[in-house]
RNA sequence: GGCGGCGUACCCAAGUGGCUAAGGGAGAGGUCUGCAAAACCUUUAUGCGCCGGUUCGAAUCCGGCCGCCGCCUCCA
């Protein structure tokens, strides 16, 4: 298995610390807003990495921090009137509503950095007496010149950066990129005690700090959004490393951005959508597929259209499900024996082995889905030669069992086909029940009986413009709704 | 200015040294059907930003150029 590491820039051999098990630390989302779709990508690829490892047979330990306390936070309780640790609790609320939607399953240990103010505390201390920080009015800083290591893993040296650098640069600090460790709190904030007075954790120590109390001074995997590669990592690194003596993570890795034309979605720019407004006019699932059909570390530049051709996707493929379905409910026990059964079955036995192989190269869900849809492919063709009898069944069964499997690591296709079609009726808000449906088809099959086309095409007709589509099958009529 | 990434068909997107350049969407033709729909088949890149080079062989490696983007300030 090969994963990129940001330290290296290349894929690596996946080899974890202690065999058969991998602990991970992500940087979650600091709780002053609703959650937009970059952080919807960060948490789905994470969440499909941590299935696909404990799928391979790791045990995994999944650690995911809330930035709980903060300027952003602050100001926004401001703005609003509530006070700070309420704004904190309504969002870390709201994100888990969107999470649960996309089917983001809860990380094993989720920290809030305020409840780990003494471990900061400790750290800070010990960064104190190693003689890596120093005290400027109440503020801690990280002297970035005592760490021999600083820039390694963003790949910058302190000389470059100061030269081009559009920090505003605080006269008080010995480098210009020395960051805080504490800050003194100001009228009215909250605050922590602490040897240095009444303060609050800068941002980068909550991390550094949490992952060494869930998952020790060196774990395996460290993720979150490339933005965060520079400062937040670097300095992360910087802290750890200079604490423990220790190397602090064997993988970095990062995921890409979410563009709106061409250019990086982010709440200072304006330019983002929040997963509840694509929610408002799209399944989850429709977000969730189009988020892994990208590698995970490319850009994806988001759009509506992009979002309606992944829906036709899923829409594929729940037609195909209800295809299979329907064919094993049936009877037909006669064998026949049919051209397609070879091939099919070389699909299907090939098929567990062609998903591994692609999300062993660095998480491919990019390739995997295409394989997904292969296999849909060769189902409807099996389909198609109207296979019968046992045989067909068992390896039918057997294709589906395969599909279950695979989506089940990337959590995508796991509906009923019905549940599906009924989740569209409401995003689409059409002006119809099941129940309207299934008498007009009722009515229709009547006249179609009578051989009244006129009549059956008007009712057909009459359901098309509602948004219905039927289809006709030996036996039976369906029913879907138009994408 | 420093560091990094990207450029594959009408749109999206895999592929990073060697079989016919995955997959999805869209378009065209066909099979099936009362007609449809769905499905399937065929079709839409002799070519992977441009120009050179390495190699028996490159979208894939190297060099140059053009274009786009990110980080260097909070940011998934």
């Amino acid at each position: 298995m090969k994963v990129y590491n940001s330290m290296s820039g290349e894929k690596e051999d996946f080899v974890p610390l202690t065999m058969g098990h991998v602990s991970i630390y992500v940087c979650g989302v600091t709780v002053y807003d609703l959650c937009h779709v970059g952080h919807a990508r960060s948490s789905v690829v994470f969440d499909v990495i941590r299935s696909y490892l404990t799928y391979k047979g790791y045990g995994v330990k999944f650690v995911k921090n809330f930035t709980d306390v903060d300027d952003k936070i602050i100001n926004r309780s401001k703005e609003e009137g509530v006070a700070w640790d309420l704004v904190a609790k309504k969002y870390i609320d709201e994100y888990y509503v969107d999470m649960d939607r996309l089917g983001v399953a809860r990380a094993d240990v989720e920290p809030l950095a305020t409840e780990h103010v003494e471990d900061m505390i400790e750290l800070i201390s010990g960064l104190m007496s190693g003689g890596y920080a120093y005290v400027m009015d109440g503020d801690v800083y990280f002297s970035v010149d005592s760490f021999d290591g600083y820039g390694k893993l963003s790949g910058r040296s302190l000389i470059s950066q100061e030269a081009g650098s559009r920090v505003t640069v605080d006269e008080r600090k010995n480098n210009p990129l020395d960051f805080a460790l504490w800050k003194r709190s100001k009228e009215g904030e909250p605050f922590w005690e602490s040897p240095w007075g009444p303060g609050r954790p800068g941002w980068h120590i909550e991390c550094s700090a949490m992952s060494r109390k869930y998952l020790g001074d060196t774990f395996d995997i460290h993720g979150g959004g490339a933005d965060l590669i520079f400062p937040h990592h670097e300095n992360e690194l910087a802290q750890s490393e200079a604490f423990t003596k220790k190397p602090f993570v064997k993988y970095w890795v990062h995921n890409g951005f979410i563009t709106l034309d061409k250019e990086k979605m982010s709440k200072s720019l304006g330019n983002f959508f929040t997963i509840r407004d694509i929610l408002g006019n799209f399944d989850p699932e429709v977000l969730r597929l189009f988020l892994i059909s990208t590698h995970y570390r490319n850009p994806i530049d988001f759009s509506y259209q992009q979002l309606a051709d992944t829906e036709v996707s899923i829409d594929r493929h729940y037609s195909t499900v209800l295809r299979v379905d329907t064919f094993l409910k049936s009877h037909g026990s006669k064998p026949k024996k049919d051209s397609e059964y070879e091939a099919f079955s070389v699909s299907v036995s090939s098929f567990r082995e062609k998903f591994i192989e692609s999300m062993d190269d660095d998480f491919n869900t990019a390739q995997a889905v295409g394989h997904i849809f292969d296999l849909v492919r060769s189902v409807n063709r099996y389909l198609d030669a109207k296979p019968s009898g046992d045989v067909a069944h068992a390896l039918l069964t057997e294709a589906m069992k395969l599909l279950d499997e695979v989506c089940q690591v990337l959590n995508v296709f796991r509906k009923n086909p019905k549940d599906w079609y009924r989740s569209l009726m409401k995003t689409r808000k059409l002006p119809i029940t099941e129940r309207e449906i299934d008498s007009s088809i009722e009515r229709r099959n009547a006249a179609r009986k009578a051989k009244d086309w006129i009549k059956a095409d008007e009712i057909r007709n009459s359901l098309l413009s509602c948004g219905i589509i039927l289809e006709d099958r030996p036996g039976c009529t369906g029913w879907r709704v138009k994408v």
